[in-house]
DNA sequence: TTTCTTTGCTAACATTCGTTAGTATATTAT
DNA sequence: ATAATATACTAACGAATGTTAGCAAAGAAA
């Protein structure tokens, strides 16, 4: 009888979520089936319904894992007595990192909430715009500072976020440059394209 | 007995092609179903097949007719003689006016082509590598002419191209800045983050 | 009007989907 | 060893999907 194999300070379900997150961006929410995780996972996949309680579980748990991730860390950089400029690095700078580093969980939960159902749904649109928010005044307080340009704020964060979200191109790409080089460039187009000079 | 209304000038297909492209956008192209574009339409499911020969081939026409704008609006720049960034100002702007202008169209082009199958997909995808390749060697140019920053080419068009389709956000955002001065923020930051001081 | 073509309808098909019921087999606890 | 629990399996369900066949009605051409 094939059995789920864990790790160590892992959970069948933990498995289960993972193998849900490269598959789903792969191919897509709907198009994945159940019976394509199962045969992912190795087993049947009624078998998956001992673990989860739904398809949609699973991306409840991607969408919402990644969301807290970024808030958490939201509330970390604003609580800083740092510049403006510093704090937008730093922002940057974790964005790309969870882009290059938790590849398949992130672009899921960029591209595939569309699936989630209310009162998920309502409530991860919430947390998003709430956290562009945040952003934003960050870059309209540098703004004040004359650390940043004159730009408007929310259009420079939807370019960065979005631009950010391009690392999943880099990923399929075949020549790629290591994940330094590519943060280091990054950081001096989307940074240093917003410092005032 | 519903009929399909058309304006002078556009086929019945021309019809459904565009309803099918405001129903991908918003559902995603597995999740919307032929009786839903049906209903959109205002007609019964089978009828729609008089007119398409396949859901498939509705996501072939939405997405080769945007490349195929993409290519040969690149044939026209690259011929000119112009500066690189010049070159790249006029790259920039006709992508934006296409994201404002055909806005769904544009977006099911860039996100639901996974879903076409081959030949058509390695097409696309090749279609797609091709235009990335021309619009950083431009940059490539532009970089030995010491217009632009010295910054890995690739990892700038790859910038680029998403913070624009970043406009989607942009439209469904309640409090828009208009067209004009989102295109201005854009330009400012993208090509201004590009040029040599 | 009569004929031909276009476009719509209803009904049905095979397939795939997420999920459940019921049962067998491992693993863990006693 | 025995009991209890966790996990897997097979089989099947109802619903939704893309698509086709066959027929009716509308519009255009004669």
């Amino acid at each position: 009888m094939a059995r789920i194999k864990i790790e160590k300070n892992s959970s069948r379900k933990e498995v289960i979520v993972s193998k849900a997150a490269s598959l789903f961006r792969e191919k897509g929410f709907k198009a994945a089936s159940m019976r394509d995780l199962a045969e992912a996972v190795g087993v049947e996949a009624a078998s998956l319904y001992n673990h989860i309680k739904s398809k949609t579980e699973l991306l409840h748990e991607l969408c919402f894992g990644v969301a807290n991730r970024f808030m958490q860390h939201m509330d970390e950089v604003e609580s800083k007595k740092t510049s403006s400029i510093a704090k937008i690095e730093e922002l940057v700078r974790f964005h790309i990192n969870e882009m290059v580093n938790h590849y398949e969980e992130v672009y899921v939960s960029d591209r595939e909430w569309k699936h989630l159902s209310d009162p998920y749904l309502s409530n991860f649109q919430n947390q998003r715009r709430m956290y562009r928010k945040r952003f934003a005044a960050i870059i309209e307080t540098g703004i004040r500072n004359k650390e940043v340009k004159m730009i408007d704020a929310p259009t420079a964060v939807l370019i960065i976020l979005h631009a950010i979200s391009g690392i999943e191109s880099w990923h399929r790409s075949t020549q790629k440059i290591n994940a330094a080089e590519l943060t280091n460039n990054m950081i001096t187009i989307l940074v240093g394209g917003l410092k005032n000079v």
